[in-house]
Formats: structure tokens, sequence, C-alpha cells
DNA sequence: CCTTTATATGAGGATACCCTCATGTTTTTA
DNA sequence: TAAAAACATGAGGGTATCCTCATATAAAGG
């Protein structure tokens, strides 16, 4: 009941022992790094458990000992990154509070979009065909609360029965953001993204009812 | 030179053999079923060849007498859709051919989301990793241009230098629709895909410069 | 120091998958 | 009808992956 996520539990059945000593922690970390790394060059599936290991300068035994699965690894990496978001956005919130909702959704859009290109494995664990759909729902709620909150506290207020599905669409728009640096080139990319920017930002200040 | 795509050459090298008797048009047209039927279910890295086979009421050996690799099936299935939604949207630019913004982007809307929610196998292949960077392109391209073309046909006209970056985001937002539809549950669901729909028509009838 | 617990290691078992190939069957051609 | 070409079949080779396990080292406790 405080604060970060020490549910989220893996697929079930094998638990993964958690590190006690300090050598474990930092091999966590380390292994989790290293995963990161390799879920962003080569996707969940194409990922191997071999390459994962190596890559965190750990045996393939250190990473069985403490993540079971594949799985696991993917889950806890998904886990952190919700974490950190969630955190992110938090602070955002805050920082936004009483602003204009342009203020607020430019940099909304700055530090989201910036947060899922700096981590590609977030993206490529977050879209894992095995992942969990409840847990992918519960995910998407949470990321979707925390910007509900930020609209909510820009000035002039939105007429509170819209911010629950302008979250939503918010939320959609700065994946499709992401996605669109990725795989489109500049020529069409850059106009494209201050097209979306400034469509979302029209709508949000429209009209209110 | 003609019509359809008698390019889009799957990977290289290895040239699948074409089939030249009725017999063999049925057993591709089958084989591409099946596998629709397993990407669609699996996901293109999770299926297998051998499914795909017994899917299509086909053996192992035909499978691979057509398509020496999974790769190829992809590729072909990809260029099937790319031909089929390209046909569809030049018949619709015609339909909409002078009527208002908003009657072209509610009959996009409809059809397009309906066409990738019927052939879930189509974004599969789409965005599966292994697919060239260049052909990813192309298509996208493909499309945008069809959608542009048919943004470009509405009365009154849309400012002829937007209609290229509008039509990249009417692609995108389409999509997101489609995945939304996927995602997220009924009650989040549709008053965020009218949302989209609003937004993006009122984007299209805003300020023409 | 010695016992106990946590962490580390890499060889290899089990499995699944991609794809080949030798052989058989159907259809076309002459 | 006979030869040729296209298509069909499934056992199995080669390979890669996930994961286990017996064993070894480092750290903590008493």
């Amino acid at each position: 009941m405080s604060s970060s996520s020490q549910n989220s539990s893996p697929p079930a059945e094998k638990n993964a022992k958690a590190p006690s000593r300090s050598r474990g922690l930092k091999r966590v970390s380390a292994l989790l790094d290293g995963a990161s790394a390799v879920f962003a060059e080569a996707g969940y599936e194409a990922a191997t458990m071999t390459q994962i290991a190596a890559r965190s300068g750990a045996s393939i035994g250190s990473l069985y000992q403490f993540f079971p699965t594949k799985e696991h690894v993917a889950a806890a990496l998904h886990a952190r990154h919700l974490d950190t978001l969630a955190g992110m956005l938090d602070l955002l919130a805050g920082e936004v509070r009483g602003h204009s909702v342009e203020a607020a959704v430019d940099a909304l859009f700055a530090r989201f979009v910036a947060y899922l290109e700096d981590n590609p494995a977030f993206l490529a664990v977050s879209e894992r065909r095995s992942l969990d759909p409840a847990v992918k729902k519960e995910a998407r709620a949470r990321l979707r609360g925390r910007i509900a909150a930020l609209l909510g506290a820009v000035e002039p207020p939105i007429a509170e029965a819209r911010v629950a599905s302008l979250a939503a669409v918010t939320l959609h728009l700065i994946r499709v953001a992401a996605m669109l640096r990725a795989d489109d080139d500049e020529s069409v990319r850059a106009p494209a993204i201050a097209e979306l920017r400034t469509m979302l930002k029209g709508h949000l200040a429209g009209q209110p009812g």
C-alpha cells in the first residue's frame, strides 16, 4: 500500500527470487539494463536470453537466478518504466498547474515523446503479444489517469466530463508521435508532428460543451 | 507496368515459384488465407510454417513449394492487402468527390477502420520487425498518396500545401482508431473514437492558411 | 574460523522451428 | 496413351532457444 510497484506479478507459477544482498541488487539492475538494450534492438520476441546475459556482463545462469523466464524480464522492465513515467507525469502535473492548455500540451508532448524515444525498450515490452491483456489495460489506465489529472489542472478549466476521453486521445496521440518519429523520414515526419500537436491543442481549447 | 503488384519483391535471393496451373493458384490462395488466420492469432514472429500449412489444409512441402520462406508469405500477404486497400481508396475518392470534408472523413474512417479490423493480419505483417524499411516506407507513401487524392477532391477545397501533411496525420489517426478498438475496452473506446473523428474533422475544416 | 546462505557459472538436455529432399500423384502436352 | 511438367507429401537434418543443474565462489552470521 505504499509507493512503487511491488505487485505487477510476472506471469505466475514460477516466482522470481528477489535479490537480498547488494551484489544481487546491482546484478538485477545490470540485467534490466542489458535487457533494455537487447529488447530495443531486436524486439521482445527475437531477443534471446543469451544475448541479454552477455549484454549485461553476466552468465546465463545468473540471469535465470533472478528471472526464471524471459517473460519475467519483460514484466520487470515494464513495471520499472511505468513507475518512472508515472512519477514524471506527477511532477509535470504540478509544474503546469494553472497554465494554459497549450503550454500543458507542449510540455507533455515534449517530455513524454522524448521518454519514449530514449527508451524504445518500453514500447517493445508494452506491445509484446505475450503481455497479459489485464496488465496492459491497467498500465494504460494508470497513464491515462495521470494525464487526466494533468489536464484537469489547467486554466481555464476543461469541462470535467470530457477530461477522461480527452486523456485517452492524448495518450494515443503521444504514441503516434513517437511511432511517427521512428517510422517515417524527416520530410514527412516534422510537419506531421507539428500538425498533430496543433490539432490536439485546437481540440482541447475548443468548445467546452 | 499495368495495374497490380507484380513487383514488391519478397526478400531476395530465393525466388518463389509462381503457380501456373489452376490448382496451384487455388493453393496459394488457400495458403495466404491460412497464413492470414495464423498471423492474426499469433502475430508474425510466433506464427509457424507448420501452423500455416495445417490451417491451409496443405502439407508443409506444398507451402514451401510456393513460399520458400516465412518472409515470402508475409510479403505476399502484405502486397495483396496493399493492392486491395489502394483499390478501395480509389473507389472511395470517386464517391466523395465534391462532398464536404466531414462526409469524406466519415466515409474514410468507416471503411478503412473496418478493413483493418476485419483483416488483423495486415497490421501484423505491416508491423513485423523483419519488414524491409524501404518497403514499409513505400507502402505508407502509397496509402498516403491515395488519401491525399481523396482529400484533394472535397468541396470547398483544402489548401493544396496542407494536403500532404494532413494526409499523413489522417493515416496515422486511422491506425490509432483501429488499435484503440483492439486495445481498450468499450467504456473508454467509443468516446475516444468519437473524439478522434471530431478532432480530425475540426482540424481539416479549420483555417485554410 | 566455520557454517550457512546468497550469488555465479557454463555445459548440455529437451524442445521447437525452419527448411530440404526423395518420392509419389495429378495434370498437361504431344 | 506416353512422356513431361507441375504439384503434393511428410520424415528428418540442422540449428537455435529456453531453461536446468551440479558445482564453485563470495559474503554474512555466530
